[in-house]
DNA sequence: CGTGCGCTTGACTTTTTTCAATAAAGGTGG
DNA sequence: CCACCTTTATTGAAAAAAGTCAAGCGCACG
């Protein structure tokens, strides 16, 4: 694997110019991360962003009873991290690596220097970060306006829109994180994924594979408008 | 008033040089808004952002039920509607003046050619995204891992520290919009203020007052390690 | 082939919301 | 300055949503 073509795949950094490229190429580190293995504290001193260049992160917060909430999950030529750079200097959450990751680092200060000299790479930061805005807003949105049953419901038509058979919903992640994704725990979800299924709003297939029967209801729970009985 | 003056004293264009605050303000828009007044809806396009000269301003989200979810509460120097003007150019909440407020607008289209030629301008914007970033990962870590008691008890804290008299808290928002801010209604946090009463934690002093009895609970609360009964 | 992890289910508790009624506060015009 | 009216805040009782604890199943992995 080639560092300037994992470079170029990411989407922040599509369109640069092969020197800009360069640049960035030099500055990076490549490295990589086990299952479950911690890339970052909260609280540690952040010394650079990432960028993954292939497997998955999840950025979580703890509480002190050990339940966890899941901020955001990261895959393939997503960056994380970067908010850090640019403000304290300290991660504000914990990032471990759900399954076999690698990723590409680039040093804090060395990137700073860089994008001072390239009002086209701050253009694009800055446009990272306010989609990023955007996301958490619709979080928010979703932990303080919608009960369970209403995000899941958000989450499977979302995936039913990326997915090319709409009806056919892949999960990559396990229930458990789902659960800690939408911001309950995995009995709640469990009983919830039931309760459609009762309803005939959805089918189980296996561990992991959905399918969507009726997309009108679960168009009118994740809009908060109807509630599961 | 001048314009000039408002400008410096938005601390994100703290320190620019005469320069660069001219160029502001040449571009610069003065707008006011009446108690209530609605300042953007959500979905509108956006084609400008804010920065506050005096007043309050309050963003948020609204559910089918009625029921609003406060995102931000904004007051003087503080920008607002910056993220959507660089992602998507749709407002993705509603903003409306809590109380008579005066707004400085920047155009869209002329202020983003103005960063493009000042990497130093740039950089605070991606400050700004990047602690208001931190902000929001806060505020979801509170809706989702700390219950009403444990969200109040960190906003009485936060209020404490920038208060002079660290142990008298002047609420500046009616407790319906606090209500709102902390993901609950109105009942709810009414109730949860009676019990810290009870518990000798607090202390009410009128409708707008309130006198913290013992810190050490609060903080206890506020981290989740304890519970009001 | 067993051990463990992830998932499900049941019974129960806690937290929060809902609905309804009342009380208090704040602003306005007489 | 007071009476009135609207908005804001409080309280109670009941319902709903979500979480806790405990037990059991099943599949995957060593």
């Amino acid at each position: 694997m080639d560092k300037k073509e994992s470079i170029r795949n990411v989407s922040m950094f599509k369109g640069l110019s092969p020197d800009q490229i360069d640049h960035l190429a030099d500055i990076a580190i490549v490295k990589s991360y086990r299952r479950n293995q911690t890339i970052f504290a909260e609280g540690e001193d952040c010394h650079s962003f990432y960028v993954i260049i292939n497997g998955m992160v999840r950025i979580f917060k703890l509480a002190p009873s050990g339940k966890e909430q899941i901020i955001h999950i990261f895959r393939d030529g997503d960056i994380f991290g970067e908010a850090a750079v640019f403000s304290g200097g300290k991660f504000p959450a914990f990032a471990t690596a759900i399954k076999e990751t690698k990723v590409i680092l680039f040093p804090k200060d060395k990137f700073v220097r860089l994008i001072k000299d390239d009002p086209d790479l701050s253009l694009r930061i800055i446009g990272t970060l306010s989609e990023r805005l955007k996301q958490f807003v619709s979080v928010i949105e979703n932990l303080s306006l919608k009960e369970v049953s209403g995000r899941l419901a958000s989450y499977l038509l979302h995936l039913s829109d990326k997915s090319n058979q709409a009806e056919i919903i892949e999960l990559d992640i396990t229930k458990g994180n789902l659960a800690s994704l939408l911001g309950t725990i995995p009995e709640t979800l469990s009983r919830i994924l039931a309760k459609m299924s009762d309803e005939g709003i959805i089918e189980s297939i296996g561990n992991r594979t959905i399918k969507i029967l009726d997309i009108d209801s679960l168009e009118s729970l994740a809009s908060g408008e109807s509630r599961l009985r």
